[in-house]
DNA sequence: TATATTTCAGACAATTTAGTCCGAAATACA
DNA sequence: TGTATTTCGGACTAAATTGTCTGAAATATA
């Protein structure tokens, strides 16, 4: 798959948390419930974006998290470059030629270049508010 | 990666494979050394691929393998397939949210899609005499 | 202050992918 | 026929990803 299984889950809870009360945290535990993910899987991934600073953090009882931006100002780009990093999207040759390099650039290079663009784009250009579907 | 470090393998042999005297046997040996590729690991993906009957191999002294078709004949779909299977061209959710389905598609569903299916052309469309440069 | 709740942090286990090793089977050839 | 060479097949190890467990630290509230 493109994106890893914690880079799914990692777009799921910021999704989730865009769908509710901005104004308070919200527990990890209610997102794994409520998103059936693997909780303290979970826990390590916002964690992740909490050092990202794409989350705040609270611990003891009503902590949980929250989003530091608005889900218009959150796009998946951000999620997928915490959790993921960007150099699947980097121009090494999509079949490992080691020949595949300046003017011997393999026969699927430009094409798959477009490709990858064409991923990088969608990505920085859907924010959470719009994957949530309130545009 | 989009593809495994075992795809990539393959392609790179069944490459190297059409660039030599297409009349005898290449030695695993060979193929492996001359890509920089761990002997017997390429030796499991080969197998794989003489099951699948895109290679013929033969044992004992002047063994190795050789191709069953001719370069053009050899789509990098055709390899892809045989090693990773094409469940990751399918249209599962690209951010793997249960909800998008039928009408609740989510918002990078049909994008997402166009790229998916570029990528399928991409390997259906080019084959492995494209790919050595011999158009 | 005491307690229950929650995240944090690190160690651990399970699964998948990547890579290794070895002996058996087949084959070319002396 | 005997031997060296090569693929085949299965068991094994290594590393990365995925998932679990436990206890410490912080915090709200009675």
């Amino acid at each position: 798959m493109l994106l890893s299984r914690a880079c799914e889950y990692a777009i799921q809870a910021v999704l989730y948390l865009s769908e509710q009360n901005t104004k308070t945290y919200v527990s990890i535990h209610e997102i794994a419930e409520k998103n059936d993910i693997p909780f303290h899987f979970l826990g390590k991934i916002l964690q992740t974006l909490t050092h990202k600073n794409l989350l705040i953090s609270s611990k003891g009882p009503k902590g949980g998290v929250c989003l530091v931006k608005t889900p218009e100002e959150i796009t998946l780009l951000d999620i997928v470059e915490a959790i993921d990093g960007l150099e699947f999207l980097h121009s090494k040759c999509i079949v490992g030629l080691s020949t595949c390099k300046g003017k011997k650039i393999c026969a699927l290079h430009d094409r798959w270049g477009i490709i990858r663009k064409d991923i990088y784009q969608m990505f920085a250009e859907k924010n959470i508010a719009q994957l949530r579907g309130a545009v």
